[in-house]
DNA sequence: GTGAAAGCGCTAACAC
DNA sequence: GTGTTAGCGCTTTCAC
């Protein structure tokens, strides 16, 4: 039934070890003989067994795609995985490899030593630490542990000899902070997200430089402490406009918070965008749902899964930044007139 | 460095096939033998090797999890896809299996070679195929080809002999209707969902169902055609409230479309839930930031997947049926006094 | 209850 | 350029 390197070498004449040169693609066959195999191939409709093949090359073609278990709490996250996963999948599926997915809860006492175990146990050929776990020590030394190559995506900050893919969150930020303060926006208040996540932290510095690059100054007053939440979004909103002098735009370290931004404009009164400007981070699906939509900057995730693949399986490149785009939709306009 | 069985065996002063015994919990090992055996595979922190393993057994302790390629389209159906994968990989750990995520664009040409080649290429040991690919007959065809034991999520309709497992679309529907009744609706309309899935369809009938229990009449006037997409539901929601007797209560097939009706009902100057009642299904994480917070009936996909994999590993079920249930929460209320 | 031996289908090392 | 041979680390079969 099914056909073997053996049965394919017999009918094309030679031997298995030529077959076998054939099948992955090695030099030293002549063209007639590699068109020979490959008509056999065709024939006999044969493909390698990838137990047989990972058991000799001590390779197992599988690369592990670790995330953050969103199982572990209430979070609408999700587009944030699949978009890994389609980068990810589409970099395996022309490198030949299979894709494991891995949530992990890092809360968990244990996190380390069960990612060890998945490692190992699988043999993986590579691993992909998406954030924030990718700047979470204790899980990034887990994974060195077990000596197998890794892909850090958007770690926060550069670690010398550590394979990573990050987006410029800080020029970017710093971007649509511009793109508000030349709509006219002179309090333009930034939330915070959750500090656990390197990268998201990043994102305030480029807040900072984009209100310098206007000259506008920084003011402690209109910063606001979110957790990534859309709840901590309506929250850091009701703070900043029950203020005396409340900003006239809002930029959110993340869509969720951003979402959560306008819905308490909406609860108050205000309307978005002319009597206040919303601007998120991320492009998540329901930017383009909010009421008004969702003016955000896009991160390239699924490029940036892809491109950790591509590292892990022949790209010898050691630092990727891809970069992320401005969407400009309906919630940011001109500054109201004072 | 790593060890193998012949190494626990060594150390456990007894064969490789005693060793594997106790590893596979077979039976014909003494007790006093297997303590010795296990302390032999603490000590050396022996990990069997899959490749070997699935070599020698022809099996391959994976589990592909199939369902429609997200990327084909626009849709905000991650959570779907997220809880999915939660259920399958809960049950693949507890199984000691892997699971292998498969997204599939049916709209292609040759969908149905390409799932056979993964499937055997893999030596995948079960398939799930979730909806609306188990109910496309091209699809399943292609499973089966491949004589690989699947089972189908949501098939729309049972057949003999195929495992599969499902929720109760029709009984939840009705019960979501009588619901509306209950609350003194008498003019509840349904926007229907796409047709390609059959479960969905489904979800019509229950919908029909409750009126007649309810002693409510059905007038064709109160259906609209969705394809469950917000947008198509926003559309929807303005054909029917736009008649000369609106609904007091629109049901929509699924969550996507109820947004897309509180979207719409909104733009209209129409208040939810005071002069108007809304429902959905799924309880996508959408439903909970909307405003109000969405009535919906929540469908049980993690436990479903996580049935299905069970299916494969193990039990012996053909045929399950878990349960959805109501969330009752803002958007509905009762009917207006006319 | 336990063990010996024969593969599983491939790759790697080396010979020719 | 191509072939030979020896494993990879297990499971299976069957003998004891």
């Amino acid at each position: 039934m099914k056909s073997t390197i053996f049965d394919v070498a017999q009918r094309a004449g030679v031997s298995i070890k030529t077959v076998s040169r054939v099948v992955n693609r090695e030099p030293n066959v002549r063209d007639v003989t590699r068109e020979r195999v490959e008509r056999a191939i065709d024939e006999l409709n044969y493909r390698p067994d990838q137990s047989a093949r990972n058991l000799a090359s001590h390779r197992s073609h599988l690369i592990g795609l670790v995330y953050d278990d969103p199982a572990a709490y209430e979070l609408p996250s999700s587009g944030y995985i699949i978009n890994m996963q389609q980068g990810a999948l589409r970099a395996c599926r022309s490198a030949m490899h299979e894709l494991l997915i891995h949530p992990c809860d890092f809360r968990r006492k244990n996190v380390g030593n069960e990612l060890r175990a998945v490692i190992t146990d699988a043999r993986l050929s590579g691993v992909i630490l998406a954030a924030p776990l990718s700047n979470m020590s204790r899980i990034v030394r887990a994974v060195q542990a077990t000596n197998t190559p890794f892909v850090r995506l958007s770690p926060g900050r550069r670690l010398r000899n550590q394979l990573c893919v990050v987006t410029d969150d800080q020029q970017s930020c710093q971007k649509m902070t511009e793109y508000l303060a030349g709509l006219g926006h002179t309090r333009i208040a930034f939330v915070r997200g959750n500090q656990d996540h390197a990268a998201v932290s990043n994102r305030e510095l480029g807040y900072k430089d984009g209100l310098q690059a206007s000259g506008l100054k920084f003011r402690r007053s209109l910063i606001a402490d979110g957790d990534n939440s859309f709840a901590s979004g309506e929250q850091c909103a009701a703070k900043l406009l029950n203020r005396k002098q409340p900003p006239t735009a809002i930029f959110a370290a993340n869509d969720d918070m951003a979402a959560g931004v306008i819905r308490t404009a909406a609860r108050m009164g205000i309307s978005v965008p002319h009597e206040l400007s919303v601007a998120g981070f991320d492009d998540i699906t329901l930017a383009r749902q909010l009421d008004p939509t969702l003016t955000t900057i896009r991160q390239p995730l699924a490029s940036m899964a892809e491109k950790a693949v591509a590292m892990l399986t022949g790209d010898s490149e050691q630092y990727l930044c891809v970069p992320a785009s401005l969407q400009i939709r309906e919630s940011t306009g001109k500054a109201p007139a004072t």
